[in-house]
DNA sequence: CTATAATTCGAACGTTCGTTCGAATACAGT
DNA sequence: ACTGTATTCGAACGAACGTTCGAATTATAG
């Protein structure tokens, strides 16, 4: 809190007049993250019908948020399991639901081309995938969002596609 | 410090009395576990020669590990930038040793196979999607690590391999 | 049994943190 | 100009943190 005093130059108790608590505003942070993200994903997603294109939409818009905001984004992944009770539900709401977005995006691709592996691992293999990128990702010398989510896609697309019949019925 | 101590059983002081300060264990926690995966890595890999086997070894290696200590990895996912100057670089220089390693297969795997495809990209990728794990698996749940290596392996695997020509020319 | 060294701990120190309080200042409508 | 409301802030409080100190206890060796 003295470091946002500082490097807002409202003074501590003043940012308490405007957040009645650390962990309020924390919350207020993550769900206007996770909401804007959401919103805009939406917003792209409409009028596309191609499954792998929708995939490709969702990685841009996510990798796009993430590198536009990376100050935030360290917020968010650090501190993503810091809220109580209360606040932590509401955020947990809106991750479920951005999760389940890409879910159902990648049951429609399995279902559109007879495809088969857990989509759940593939899933949490991609938000892994696009979430690390705060730990390494230095705009000096790496690509832009539309580079590295291309790779990216390229990547998880053709391990989650490349045969037509995947080795996981195991 | 108070956490470990009564979780340890011994006293405060007597925490001092062996790690002298908060920061030195944290990197000897660190340092051990980072040098721990390497070796077992190296034991491994010794005396296997293909390079998709010795990436999904890769694989194998570090999600046991990770599932098999998981404070740990919460440790060092969430500790990772905590370390001083000093401390820093010797971690840094075992974490770049492991980081090569997997350049170095992935080299390997591409130039035996003729593919194409950012090596920086997939590395990280790779880590990503294996070092997210922490956040989401639950072992009531989820497979276990050679299920999981086996289906990220996959997923991975076909995502670098598939058509032997990659659009990554660009 | 004694003397030296190793180990353990309760109590405290100084700092940082999240938060609150009361007073000061700016602003609004009358 | 006056009154009430909104905003801002310096100063402080209590809790938690990393760390240290000196004394007490336990182990080791002659």
């Amino acid at each position: 809190m003295r470091d946002l005093s500082r490097a807002s130059g409202m003074s501590l108790a003043g940012l308490y007049y405007y957040f009645e608590s650390k962990e309020r505003l924390l919350f207020l942070i993550q769900k206007h993250t996770f909401t804007t993200v959401v919103r805009r994903l939406k917003e792209r997603l409409d009028g596309v019908s191609d499954p792998e294109q929708q995939v490709r939409i969702f990685i841009l818009n996510h990798l796009e948020y993430f590198l536009a905001n990376p100050a935030a984004m360290k917020v968010l992944s650090h501190e993503a399991e810091a809220l109580k009770n209360g606040f932590a539900s509401e955020v947990a709401a809106i991750k479920r639901q951005y999760y389940r977005i890409c879910v159902g995006l990648l049951d429609e691709l399995k279902g559109e081309r007879g495809l088969q592996f857990s989509t759940r691992i593939a899933v949490l293999s991609l938000f892994g995938m696009m979430n690390w990128i705060y730990t390494w990702h230095n705009p000096r010398v790496d690509a832009d969002a539309e580079h590295i989510a291309r790779e990216m896609g390229d990547l998880f697309l053709r391990g989650v596609m490349s045969g037509s019949r995947g080795r996981n019925g195991r």
